[in-house]
DNA sequence: TAGTGGTCTAGACCACCTC
DNA sequence: AGGTGGTCTAGACCACTAC
């Protein structure tokens, strides 16, 4: 049986929402009036089913709408909860005075200070320079590169992964690079000893939704976009690493201080 | 009638995926080898319900996903179309030397100069802080502020909003804040004209899926998030300005130049 | 065992686009 | 007119969680 719903009325040309949109409408509302606070669980299919008088399938699209925006999510056996987040912030323009993230280093004390457990995978690979990648550090698509990737948690719930490509050519003036294990004073600093400094770099940021890969590694859910961070690092001369960072988009925010801070420390008068 | 997918086979322990999930990944593996590329049609539903031995409402399921993921868009009477981007970068550390963005000055000439035809609507209102602009600021929440609005388009497709907050002591200083139409020499060279000049800016990004709102204004489809981008200005003694702006996430970029980028534009060796 | 969400089907009608 | 996607229903069975 199909009942069709009213889609132009006499109230001046406003056409009428599906009805799984006024489901999702309704129940957004009440989120964001603080009917159903972050935490809180919603009423079960069954009964927005009733309330709503619409079917199962029905109030699930509506459902579906705001699991995929972010605002609810669902788990078989327990129902819709309103999503809450906590937004951790990295500090990006202040993240390598001679201090580097490879080894946790920044990252680590960050998470410690904000009274969070830290937490870390690690691994070395040689492993062909993806185009982008490639690009970026000026060699050859699909050339040799060290790959150091990172797996980082806070409270053991994953938060980002962090990938750093070094061209073939500095691994072989900084051997360590391709060696497993951490470089405790930084690969930052290591490579100075070694003669190349990093004095420079350059930042692009994204968005998109995640890969079902990441959504995987990221524990992510619907509803939940990736922020994306490229960073390639430069000595005077050329480019020597780059390092793709990929964030829980519901977890994270990313912060430049760019220029004279004074004004921002000050007391409001 | 119902048909029960095996879940668990003689595979070893792999788990089969539902069917709708089955149909999602197949198609993605096509469209990531290039059987179809971006802009392509995809079959019809009914094609891919044949395809697949599966109901059109399960073969929607996973077009579905496809399509929250950002990697299809469908429309009515035309069918599934894989998405293309074209993404735009901004340069946020060399946005404002002295040109801003308010009046278009720095963004048009970007648009210009990359062979597209910019247009933006503009409006300015008296409004109250809203709560994070407002401790941003340093001002109290709801206290009156000037905002300046900029909607703007490239190639006639909406791309990013920006708004702007002055607080009310700034514009007692410089009234042609408050004033609708442009600031033809840009807001930022006018305000240190008048004695409030810009020493330094906090920027925050973040990213999260558009509101109702938001996907309304900047037409976005389901599986595009949004980039937000948050800049806090400063005189050398507290804040002066607070611009939010709202980017479509799958056409836009940001970048940071940070140090010297001497090594990223010489030709490699 | 009872209740919740997850998957699937079959079939209906509607709205949009193209010819 | 005929094809495409969009909405909706009714009902089935499965899987997970809690008690």
């Amino acid at each position: 049986m199909y009942q069709q719903v009213e889609r132009v009325s006499h109230d001046g040309g406003m056409s009428k929402q599906p009805k799984y949109r006024q489901v999702a409408d309704a129940l957004r509302r009440e989120i964001d009036n603080g009917t159903y606070p972050p935490g809180a669980r919603l009423p079960s299919e069954s009964e927005l089913s009733a309330r709503f008088d619409a079917s199962r399938n029905t109030v699930r699209s509506g459902l579906g709408l705001l699991v995929t925006q972010g605002l609810v999510t669902s788990s078989q056996g327990l129902g819709y909860e309103v999503a809450k987040h906590e937004v951790f912030e990295l500090n990006a323009s202040r993240f390598e005075d001679l201090s580097f993230p490879q080894n946790g280093d920044a990252y680590s004390t960050d998470v410690t200070n904000a009274g969070r457990r830290p937490h870390q995978t690690f691994r070395v690979e040689i492993h062909p320079a993806p185009d982008d990648v490639a690009e970026r550090l000026k060699v050859e698509p699909g050339s040799r590169t060290v790959l150091r990737f990172c797996h980082r948690f806070v409270d053991d719930v994953p938060w980002s992964t962090q990938a750093t490509y070094y061209p073939s050519w500095l691994v072989e003036e900084a051997p360590r690079l391709a060696e497993p294990g951490d470089i405790e004073q930084g690969t930052t600093r290591y490579l100075a000893e070694h003669g190349t400094e990093q004095v420079g770099y350059f930042d692009e940021i994204s968005t998109r939704m995640p890969t079902p890969d990441e959504a995987r590694r990221l524990e992510i859910g619907a509803g939940v976009p990736v922020l994306l961070w490229m960073r390639t690092g430069y000595s005077d001369q050329r480019p020597i690493r780059c390092t793709v960072t990929t964030f829980r988009g519901d977890l994270n925010r990313m912060n430049y201080e760019i220029g004279d801070q004074a004004g921002r420390e000050n007391e409001p008068q």
